[in-house]
RNA sequence: GCGCCCGUAGCUCAGAUGGAUAGAGUAUCAGAUUCCGAAUCUGAGGGUCGCAGGUUCGACUCCUGUCGGGCGCGCCA
């Protein structure tokens, strides 16, 4: 909650204790109206009464209205309305008080204490190191990255995680087809897996290695060499993975490989299995191990382990997240494409199984992406002949584009992605309408020398600079909200709607006027605090506040 | 056949825990600039919230059914 949200709900709640002798605690619920003509906040306390006291919600409504009149000093107004709300309207001092506040915090300001120091772990992207990060991860990696700024500006102790897979039979297929283009680099034959990967970016590793090494590993040791173009292969494709989020924007703290969970004779890996074998959660049928997750909620059961003695994808994935709560998250958010959505019943179902708590981990699953471009799904990339990846999506449309474009669509809808919109730099790209606010405020405060800086604001009184000074009083609420809800798109709709207003300002009044040098700098003040605001919400879902454009 | 997700304005999408007249952007139409950046602003039109029931003071929101679209139902990863 605001500041304000929280000290009317303290003040209602007190109204309520005072006038009724009932506890509001848990039905008492502080918000905004949609019509700000209703006020700038309100509650629904006198309806959630009416059942109980037996009477019309505006009677019951009208002696707290009362109470506070006379016990509430930051509002400027309470009013009751029909069907029975209670409307608060904040005085402009309290209103104003805000700049200060802002401008002081600075870089700080919309962080929030709400996560209380939680600790959570979120994997996201995890694309297997076998090629090149496509739309679709691009999606998943602005939202969690948008999720993770989230959570780190509300006060939860974030760990950004990446698992690599690099145990299973695709990196076998990542080093046979790496080793089929080698030859080719020399003019020889080499068979190319049928299910092995043919795009581009695997045979130019293929010839970097080939002018890297020479011709040394056409004769080598199969064995050997195909273990050497594994390692070079996955350890290439990954720091191509690491550059393109980069690029993109994105920072992950910690790259956890399946690997680790093989070494050392699969020690972790064996943990977990006989922890489960000791709950009883497994049998033995058909020469496979199996995991009973159909009595944790599943279709059927799952193979743990394969008849071939060889392990099927969900059993070192357990083990890492094990791992995970072992490290100290006790909180796991994971993010998954919606292709693997029947996947999260049984992960959830080895948690509890191994008895950790229901909530331990969340998984957001992320809904296809279909880029659009005039009306038609472009399914290839034109240069390239293959699925568009994020290096040439950002090339392409730019990553504050791009990111503005991800982000601020729910990840629970399939989205279409509009190339050409997003590559469109006039007004009807929503992403240069607000980053054109932020230079238009950088412009007006270079202008702000020779003007004193503010002590008091009591000339904002302007109905929109009020309305400006409420959006921005709110921030950190919507912040908080947003992380509570894993939803970056919120502060896309935020930034939107604060833009929209100020730009609506800007039009109206004039915020430098040299015959009126109080105001002007009381009215810069105010833009700067905006431009705080804007420049952090910005920052927040990953998107630059450029000072021109 | 079973499971998950989605269905809101011409288009792209918001609408957490049920609340006031369902909102933005864009597109369309009509206007605004001697002045801080017009990548801007002001206004208008545009909706049976897929459909049908149910729950209640109140449903886009919850429940049931149904239609349409997407995705998944491997000892693949």
């Amino acid at each position: 909650m605001s500041d304000f949200e929280h000290l009317i709900y303290d003040a209602v709640k007190e109204a309520v204790q005072t006038v009724y002798g009932i506890d509001a605690e848990g039905m008492l619920v502080v918000e905004t109206p949609r019509d700000p003509k209703m006020g700038d906040y309100s509650t629904s306390i006198a309806m959630r009464l009416a059942k109980q006291l037996r009477k019309r919600p505006t009677e019951i409504a009208e002696p707290i209205a009362e109470h506070l009149r006379t016990h509430f000093s930051q509002a400027k107004s309470v009013e009751v309305a029909n069907p029975g709300f209670i409307n608060f309207r904040i005085s402009e001092s309290s209103l104003t008080e805000m700049i200060g506040k802002i401008i002081e915090a600075g870089d700080a300001y919309g962080t929030n204490d709400s996560g209380k120091g939680k600790k959570v772990l979120v994997e996201w992207v995890s694309a297997n190191p076998t090629g090149e990060l496509h739309c679709g991860h691009a999606r998943n990696a602005a939202w969690g990255d948008g999720i993770c700024r989230l959570m780190e500006a509300s006060g939860y102790d974030v760990l950004r995680e990446y698992y690599v897979n690099d145990a299973g039979n695709q990196i076998v297929m990542l080093g046979e087809s790496l080793i089929s283009r080698y030859f080719e680099y020399f003019g020889k034959e080499y068979p190319l897996p049928e299910d092995g990967y043919h795009a581009e970016d695997v045979k130019k590793i293929a010839f970097e290695i080939a002018e890297k090494d020479g011709d040394k590993w056409l004769e080598a040791d199969p064995k050997e060499r195909l273990a050497y173009f594994m390692q070079e292969g996955k350890s290439r494709e990954l720091k191509k993975i690491d550059e393109d989020l980069k690029l993109y924007g994105v920072r992950i703290d910690s790259w956890i490989h399946e690997t680790l969970f093989y070494e050392n004779d699969r020690e972790r890996i064996n943990t977990v299995l006989k922890r489960m074998d000791d709950l009883g959660l497994t049998y033995e049928k058909d020469g496979a191990l199996w995991f009973k997750s159909t009595e944790y909620g599943d279709d059927k059961d799952r193979v743990l382990k394969k008849s071939d003695g060889t392990l099927s994808y969900m059993t070192p994935d357990i083990a890492n997240h094990v791992y995970k709560v072992e490290r100290g998250y006790p909180k796991l958010i994971d993010l998954w494409g919606a292709d693997h959505h029947s996947y999260v019943t049984r992960m959830k179902a080895a948690l509890r199984a191994l008895g950790y708590p229901e909530d331990t981990l969340t998984v957001d699953l992320i809904q296809m992406v279909r880029m659009v471009e005039d009306g038609k799904e472009v399914k290839m990339s034109k240069r390239t002949g293959n699925a568009i990846t994020i290096r040439e999506l950002c090339e392409d449309v730019g990553v504050d584009a791009a990111r503005w474009f991800f982000v601020s669509k729910d990840v629970a809808t399939h989205m279409d992605f509009d190339m050409k919109l997003a590559r469109t730099k006039t007004n009807e790209n929503p992403v240069y309408y607000c980053q054109y606010a932020y230079s238009r405020m950088h412009s007006i405060l270079e202008k702000a020398e020779g003007f004193e800086t503010a002590e008091d604001f009591d000339q904002l009184n302007d109905e929109k600079e009020l309305l400006i000074l409420k959006m921005l009083s709110d921030f950190p609420n919507h912040v908080g909200e947003a992380a509570l809800m894993r939803k970056p798109n919120k502060i896309a709709d935020y930034i939107l709607s604060l833009v929209k207003v100020y730009h609506s300002y800007y039009n109206s009044c004039r915020v430098i006027n040299a015959e009126d040098p109080k105001l002007t700098s009381q009215r810069l003040a105010l833009v700067k605090a905006t431009s705080i605001t804007l420049k952090n919400a910005l920052n927040l879902i990953g998107v630059s506040a450029p000072e021109s454009m």
